[in-house]
DNA sequence: TTGTAACGTTACAGATCGTCGCATATAGGA
DNA sequence: TCCTATATGCGACGATCTGTAACGTTACAA
């Protein structure tokens, strides 16, 4: 449960983008849809090590590698931020919401929309265990 | 108003979540409140290097150099959160928001709770600009 | 001027990351 | 069956970042 994700360089990061954007792809597509030209091999390696740091999986359809996201995108950046407040506030997410609202990035308005959302959200996907 | 902070390894976490919670500190005293035990010239380059990044400041007190945090810890976990969201979702805290609460680290209550919280913390600072 | 405290500089090894070249396996066609 | 094109993995190299520290430098009191 402790699935703590290793980060990402800045490639590796485009990389994961576009297999979250475009379902499962191949290292070809990945390829094509990259902002710079990279060589092949340069494609697979990235995709190779986002595997192994967890963030991707891989099912051989012929002799072609097909890669998911292990994860949902929303569900990865839920654990940044998971870390994130860990790290600087030992875990007390009211201070880095705070801290939100006092650098302007989220104002209290907002965190009720949000909060409403979320309920909304939640009965929507059916409600489940707890 | 681009303010991206660097990362921070380990032991200069370390150091960083020291400067915050004890005011202004020297050196030498980083070195006593350390988990390890480190060389001071070691401490010093740590020192420097989160001066390098942005994260903290120092003056002179006769030739001791005192060092202060740049920026609060609130302040500096809602940038890294910023960071997160932007690189993630393109922006939308909903998203990770959502993420949270379906990743169970997070409930609709909490965000709720959370929402009066900061309201009471805004109210209680004084109203400023806006 | 000399000992000493406080600093900065330089260094070095280990881990990451971006980038590939190249060896290897294998499906089809000649 | 053998050869070629294609898709993979492996190993590598250079650049950067980190942790850790030995050393050289400077200012000041005795």
């Amino acid at each position: 449960m402790d699935d703590r994700l290793p980060e990402l360089g800045d490639l590796e990061h485009e990389v994961m983008q576009l297999v979250w954007a475009h379902g499962p792809v191949t290292a070809e597509i990945v390829r094509e849809r990259l902002s710079r030209r990279l060589k092949e091999s340069t494609v697979r390696t990235v995709l190779r090590r986002l595997e192994e740091k967890g963030y991707a999986n891989h099912t051989v359809d012929g002799r072609t590698y097909v890669y998911h996201a292990a994860e949902e995108r929303s569900r990865v950046a839920a654990k940044a931020v998971q870390r994130i407040v860990d790290w600087f506030c030992n875990g007390s997410m009211e201070e880095v919401l705070v801290g939100m609202v006092d650098n302007a990035m989220l104002d209290q308005q907002q965190l009720r929309t949000l909060a409403d959302q979320v309920a909304k959200a939640k009965k929507a996907r059916g409600v489940k265990k707890e």
